[in-house]
DNA sequence: GCATATAATTAGTTTGACTAACTAACTAAG
DNA sequence: CTTAGTTAGTTAGTCAAACTAATTATATGC
């Protein structure tokens, strides 16, 4: 086992390796019959609470037009609805629908399911040692 | 610091990560005006080697016709070399040039100043446990 | 030698991203 | 209170990257 703490090099091994797992696991997003940027939506909504067109394009990072779009396509597919904000008359509540929240937990369980086998053939330490760094990877990347 | 070790729950947390560290840090993408998938294309043959079509296809996920349109735009930047395989002319070798592999760096380097600046403010004994853990991740990412 | 398989390309489609331009509605300054 | 500026969302148009299907050239196996 490499034991290099450079950050430099240590950036780039963590960097192939997050494409890598991500890559690997993304086949099983195609099972559930909508497109990756469409659950990730469904799922902020889904973590995050109803919110505003707006509100959720910044959250998954892409313009307001390109998440009007999405939204447009989810709603015709019953997986969310659109509320006119009380408040604002320009804006929009959006949230998920039952179906919505179902098709979204399905494609997210055979997304991990397909990680989970892996590993389970791990030792436990080694999961520890995976865990542990998930919750690093995570501080390292909500900071700006 | 959680010590959870279910596989579930590692699974979730591993792939929250590996989401958010990529999205944090695709910003730095943009900046070398070639786009994610070629700079990925040229890491590839950069790491791997001079490879046919076929290989580098398989090796970045995607069809055979879209990795000819990547190298075809790629080569006419001057960044990748088609050679004739001599062993079988339907065949190709591809290999960066000098310029595709100066320019392969720089993006990368970009990219993981971002990820750099952000782990050197880590304990060293954080960054061997991500360097660690990429490794292992690798190892999932890799497996049949 | 012919049938079949493989390497790469080409044509055509779909999806998701962008910018620019627009409407509607809110907010603040005079 | 009206007008200027801003914000929310949509629409139109473009582009890149993915796919499938079909084509061409070469290899290989019976």
């Amino acid at each position: 086992m490499a034991a290099r703490s450079h950050s430099l090099e240590v950036a780039t091994a963590l960097h192939r390796a997050a494409i890598r797992l991500l890559r690997a696991v993304r086949v099983a997003d195609d099972e559930t019959g909508v497109s990756a940027p469409k659950l990730s939506a469904l799922s902020v909504l889904t973590f995050g609470g109803a919110m505003s067109l707006t509100a959720l394009a910044r959250a998954e990072q892409v313009t307001p037009a390109t998440m009007s779009k999405l939204i447009t396509d989810l709603e015709a597919e019953g997986l969310v609805a659109k509320r006119a904000d009380r408040e604002d008359k320009r804006g929009l509540r959006i949230e998920v629908t039952a179906r919505g929240r179902a098709l979204m937990e399905e494609g997210r369980k055979r997304r991990l399911a397909l990680l989970q086998k892996r590993l389970a053939k791990l030792s436990r330490d080694e999961r520890v040692l995976l865990d542990q760094a998930a919750e690093i990877m995570l501080k390292l990347s909500s900071e700006t």
